[in-house]
DNA sequence: TTCATTTTGTAACATATGATACATTTTGCT
DNA sequence: AGCAAAATGTATCATATGTTACAAAATGAA
């Protein structure tokens, strides 16, 4: 299992008054994070500069936290994306979300009685990110209650959106799951010609399935004049069969 | 669909001044709810004082608040249990979790940008809850650090249940998830000869499977000396068999 | 103790999905 | 434009699980 050479569980030493690079750098894209929605950027940078952080660049494919490592901090994603999966001892993979600047990671985590990472987070691309600690966040909440409001709605929309993910897993069979996925596309894309965003093995691993019968059913779809694919390309002939599958 | 008669969305009255039902006949199991650990009982009644709150019965089988419904209040089990479900339009039900005095409800779902219950609430046996608005939880978090410290752990602490059982959906086979569950019961019971406290339909609903099928699970289990099973008693005899069906 | 209800057990068959392997097509980089 | 890598497509067979029905056993209430 990789080591955690990169996280570093010691308290995070805060940039020096004139970190320039925190400042000039992010106040931008943290503006664009929910957690700060209803602040200037005068107040975020103000905030930036009174708790400790750290920020770190990845790359492609690195390691940001594992499965199990404690957590206590904020990770706030100021550019790129990171994954969250699950995995077992074989192998399997139960990816769970991505996620990309300007959000926030596993922020329901923070906090508990028993508050380890519940999956493994990994940069997607070049990504960098900026990490504030519990302690701080509390510090925080205390002067602030517009960053304590976004940060109970923060929680709250996480908890959402596992009970939604919870409810696609255990209710639906791997038809029921594609039909959802592409009915979900076309509201995101406004559109019923989509471009699925994931490939079929992200699918796969996103459904806790096999590549191969995800692309068996969307065959079977195709065969059954439902939709019409060519690859990453699709176009929705019946939605409201589609439709069906989600009862 | 049952109606949602006994949920009352309107703000909720407080009690008067000189609630005896509430403070005399709450405060005992409230002191046992983790959302008020380090406080003493007079800061407890004061609490429960000093906040709009409405304490309403159950009998078994009353639906408490439907899946979809506006979910802006707390709720703390002062007698009996609950049960959260998932269910879809053609009866498939998705159990989440049953809860009991002194806990809470669905916590993780109060705040938000789009706070709707993901589970259908109901009463397992004659049941007494109490009601917290959310903007009284705001102000009781303005004046009371354990309080919302103890929010934030609470939340958290769900948060990690919903992760534990999306992985337990969607990284196992039913074998899996037998197994799992056998091998928690034996932890939590502190033996190897343990007794179901849940009966089959009850596990084919937490794990989204179909009922004979987990007797089926169960039966090949036995027929393979992993397991001794007469209806709910059922004896461990290999453990390391069922730790690798885990992995 | 009796009895109605609930729960468990099981069979038979159908359907769904996994596993494995490999060919073909698409994509992204140089 | 070319090429290597990634992604998709598909076949075949095995295994897992669902569905339906009904019998037997267990449980709880009277």
């Amino acid at each position: 299992m990789l080591q955690n050479e990169n996280y570093n569980t010691d308290l995070i030493e805060p940039c020096n008054d004139e970190c320039s690079f925190c400042f000039l750098n992010y106040t931008d894209v943290l503006g664009k994070n929910s957690l700060f929605r209803g602040l200037s950027k005068g107040e975020i940078g103000e905030i930036i500069r009174s708790v400790h952080h750290q920020s770190k660049a990845y790359s492609k494919g690195e390691v940001v936290a594992n499965e199990g490592d404690n957590y206590d901090r904020l990770i706030l994603i100021v550019k790129g994306a990171v994954v969250g999966e699950m995995m077992d001892f074989e192998g399997k993979v139960l990816r769970v979300e991505q996620r990309s600047a300007p959000e926030t990671v596993a922020i329901a985590f923070i906090f508990g009685n028993n508050n380890r990472l519940p999956v493994t987070i990994t940069a997607v691309e070049e990504t960098r990110l900026l990490f504030i600690p519990r302690d701080d966040l509390v510090k925080l909440f205390s002067g602030n209650k517009i960053v304590l409001s976004n940060f109970l709605d923060n929680m709250a929309d996480r908890a959402q959106f596992l009970s939604r993910h919870l409810r696609m897993l255990g209710l639906h069979s791997i038809r029921g799951k594609i039909a959802h996925y592409l009915l979900e596309q076309v509201k995101l894309q406004g559109s019923t010609d989509i471009r699925m965003p994931h490939t079929q093995a992200a699918l796969s691993e996103m459904f806790g399935v096999a590549r191969p019968s995800v692309a068996r059913v969307l065959r079977d779809m195709n065969n059954a004049s439902i939709i019409e694919s060519r690859g990453k390309n699709i176009r929705i002939i019946n939605t409201e069969e589609l439709s069906t599958m989600l009862s």
